[in-house]
RNA sequence: GGUGGGUUGGCCGAGUAGGUCGAAGGCGCUCGCCUGCUAAGCGAGUAGGGGGGCCUAAACCUCCCUCGAGGGUUCGAAUCCCUCACCCACCGCCA
């Protein structure tokens, strides 16, 4: 959510940026609420100011025996257009609130202006895509040949996009969770946290991904609770409503949680396969900071993700999204991609953001500076780190051998109780 | 699911025969004094949000709102009534 104030006297550099990330959300109607509600305002508070007054008086005029009835019937009349007019008044906020949820985020000022991935810039690369003997098999048969992943049974048991993993499979998705959450606590200094994975409407509202993006989610029937998707629903809305004391920035924390996504939208894309699945296993990266830090913390926080890939020996690529790809909350985002030799290209498995104060706003999370003041609202970060059901894929795609089998990388042997390979 | 207790500022915690209560006291924090240093002590300050003055920002002034949320009674509600949410305890069920 953006400052209406902001807003209001920023209007045209609401319209460019808007334009920017191809968003059809309209300034004028919410800027011409608002002069409408601020109107109102001034109206309901003058009366409300009288009636206290009157109130005053009549305590006052009881305490020394006097008879006020004149009075009261004169603030009786008043109370009534109070009510009259508080009334318009909530009618006009609700709506105002609403269109607030809807308008994204401003992108920084760093962000190239593009209209999809083909605008995006890439920072940097890390490592060379392995030269291949023989024709690299796409994760799905190696899976599958290797009695790890099992396609049908995850379709039979849900839905499609759902999957199966047994023995090696499970044990190294397990494995890489391990591996990650010890890296980002011990080598990086995030707290490890394990959150509710299913969270509050209002929750959902902090981060932004309602009201606008219900039909991604998974809702339960009975309760007002939605499933995670993404540990960044939980984590950044720790602080909820409450006020930091400086010293606890910047706050860094991690969790391994399952992510749900309904996927709406995306029928037909990489329906083979794990890459794109309802359910997946992340950890993911949460920092709360000062405005002051948080892009220095965001390049940090993409640094310690992209460490879960060298460390790995996996080449990847990161970059920067365009305004046009960016989502709804982010000010910038970098994707990490890692190279999927089946498909000779690199696919995204992290998506870092800076969120300034868009959440904050909307969740209520601020703090008090040092040496007193008044609060502020924090800056929220978020990021894999890494997606585990595609570092899988890619663990098993680039170290895959001709016979089937699959090397273990060195920094899981001892996650994998000193297996080094799976054999077909 | 049942019964009972609770929800007040950064935190803890008073506050119901309705009025001068945005709220005692304490802790914390900030500033100052004192002091070899630290601690202790002394003094002062310290809730949040919003509108307007005010064209941008700070400061300041002023008004309004907020004592879990929403509604009601009343000239006036932290205080009385209703609904809901959450927390705690006990019971029932249960991994």
């Amino acid at each position: 959510m953006l400052d209406i104030r902001w807003i209001r006297s920023n209007v045209d550099e609401v319209r460019t940026f808007l334009a920017n990330r191809l968003n059809d959300f309209d300034v004028e109607p919410l800027v011409a609420l608002d002069d409408e509600k601020r109107a109102l305002l001034a109206e309901t508070e003058e009366l409300k100011a009288r009636r206290n007054e009157g109130a005053k008086q009549v305590g006052a005029a009881k305490a020394r025996g006097e008879d006020a009835s004149g009075l009261m019937e004169e603030m009786r009349v008043i109370g009534e257009r109070v009510r009259e007019a508080d009334a318009r008044l909530a009618e006009i906020e609700e709506k105002l609130g609403y269109m607030l949820l809807c308008i994204p985020n401003r992108p920084h000022e760093s962000v190239p202006v593009g209209k999809d991935e083909n605008d995006n810039l890439e920072i940097r690369r890390w490592g060379e895509p392995r030269k291949f003997s023989f024709e690299p098999k796409p994760h799905w048969d190696i899976g599958e040949a290797a009695g790890i992943m099992d396609f049908e049974r995850g379709a039979a048991l849900a839905q499609s996009r759902f999957t199966v993993l047994k023995g090696l499979g499970a044990r190294l998705e397990r494995a890489l969770v391990n591996f990650m959450l010890d890296l980002h606590t011990q080598k990086h200094g995030y707290l490890e946290v394990q959150p509710p994975f299913l969270v509050s409407s209002r929750t959902m509202q902090g981060t932004g991904n309602l009201p606008k993006f219900a039909e991604d989610l998974y809702k339960c029937e009975n309760d007002d609770l939605w499933l995670i998707p993404t540990a960044e629903v939980p984590l950044t809305n720790l602080f909820a409503g409450e006020i930091m004391d400086e010293e606890q920035l910047p706050y860094y924390c991690t969790a391994y949680t399952p992510c749900f996504r309904r996927e709406a939208g995306s029928h037909g894309r990489d329906v083979r396969g794990m890459l794109r699945q309802h359910q997946f296993d992340k950890v993911e990266l949460v920092k709360l900071t000062t405005p002051e830090q948080s892009y220095e913390e965001h390049e940090k926080l993409t640094e310690n993700a992209e460490e879960v890939l060298r460390l790995l020996e996996i080449p990847f690529r990161t970059i920067c999204l365009c305004t046009g790809d960016m989502g709804f909350g982010a000010s910038k985002t970098y994707d990490i991609e890692v190279w999927l030799p089946s498909q000779g290209k690199y696919r995204e498995i992290s998506s870092c953001s800076n969120c300034e104060d868009f959440q904050a706003r909307r969740m209520g999370t601020r703090y008090r500076p040092k040496g007193g003041g008044k609060p502020r609202l924090v800056h929220t970060l978020n990021g894999s780190g890494i997606a585990v059901g595609r570092t899988l894929i890619a663990v098993l795609e680039n170290y895959q051998r001709e016979d089937g089998s699959v090397e273990i990388p060195g920094a899981l042997i001892p996650y994998m109780g000193g297996i080094t390979e799976i054999r077909a």
